[in-house]
DNA sequence: TAAATTTCTTAACCTACCTTAAGTATTTCT
DNA sequence: AGAAATACTTAAGGTAGGTTAAGAAATTTA
């Protein structure tokens, strides 16, 4: 049996069998996306579920200043969608980008709701996929509670090295929720050392 | 059938048959636990997941400077636990304490387990369950990153008004990341409008 | 490869929120 | 009920991080 980078993901939490395999697959869309373009802006339906095998994205917020907030990344290997607005069909909050150029396997919500239903395997491998989703969300949360900024770029460089290499400061300093300022004069008092 | 307040939390998302609903029903565990005790400690074993019958709960990360961050408050209907923790079966970095007298179900983690091997509605139980808590802490953080102090104590207000009523403002500042001096002089300034 | 755009840096000034402190109100304990 | 502890308020002074602006470096586009 072949093994493409999304089944790699899936056979981490559960074994399917040669047919469920297939049904899978037959599910996915593939789709190579350009630098710079989006997946999903906010507004629109949010109807997929993304699976990177190659290339870097990023979700952001644009509130009504205008100010971005990146929400999350994601590089090879990670699932990425608005989820509030994917579960609960509602329009997008998020806008959805390539920052390099991505090779995508798409989900629709459909097909998602078709895998749970006829796969239980799969309810188990999304509920594996959210739990980890919270745990990180909730570990971020208190990290913004309890941390200076400065301690909060060191748990990122620290978390995150391969996505340090791929985006600009401007998009950390968005994810850490500062200013793309502020980070810089972080790390010039950091190289004085 | 007999419908405790847990049953009726599964119901919302999954149908039982009666001898699942038995099963279900001998890995929990009733304790009714007074005000002002703690259902975890920071450092020790965390085993269980709690579902709060009535009462309510508060989970907190304790600082190196002693500052306390609140991270959920559970009330009647919740599940709760330090899920990092508890998944990794790691020692808790959080505290859960009893604000008021609670009547709490507790499942242990091999129940946890047990339950989603032996009934895969269970896995789309929690499935949804994780989903809901990841979604909600995202928009947590989303707010965190781009709303001011009084526009997160505002939507805070409208989003759990039951929570309000229950807890004290210096519980309520350390879920926004503020001062409870800082959430007071925002109440007065509001209070002159 | 040059022009245009975007990113990064530095620095002066600013503000949202913190700290400390002291007083008052409320709750808890005996 | 009275004492002790905790919660809430107010206010003055402080600081982490923001804003604005302008120049230098890197990247993108033509």
């Amino acid at each position: 049996m072949q093994s493409s980078p999304v089944l790699q993901n899936v056979n981490k939490h559960i074994q399917l069998t040669e047919d469920e395999v297939m049904y899978f697959l037959s599910l996915l869309h593939q789709q190579v996306v350009p630098k710079k373009h989006f997946l999903l802006k906010e507004g629109c339906a949010c109807n997929q579920l993304y699976f990177v095998e190659s290339g870097t994205l990023r979700a952001y917020y644009l509130d009504r200043n205008g100010k971005e907030s990146t929400i999350m990344f994601a590089v090879n290997d990670w699932w990425i969608t608005d989820m509030y607005c994917f579960i609960n069909r509602l329009p997008a909050m998020l806008h959805i980008e390539t920052l390099e150029s991505a090779s995508i396997q798409q989900l629709s919500r459909d097909g998602f709701d078709a895998l749970c239903s006829r796969i239980p395997k799969f309810e188990r491998f999304f509920r594996i996929i959210m739990q980890n989703a919270y745990t990180r969300e909730q570990l971020r949360v208190i990290q913004n509670l309890s941390l200076s900024a400065e301690e909060r770029y060191d748990q990122f460089v620290a978390k995150y090295p391969q996505i340090v290499q791929q985006v600009t400061q401007k998009q950390i300093a968005s994810y850490l929720g500062i200013t793309p300022e502020f980070l810089s004069s972080i790390r010039a008092a950091r190289a004085k050392k």
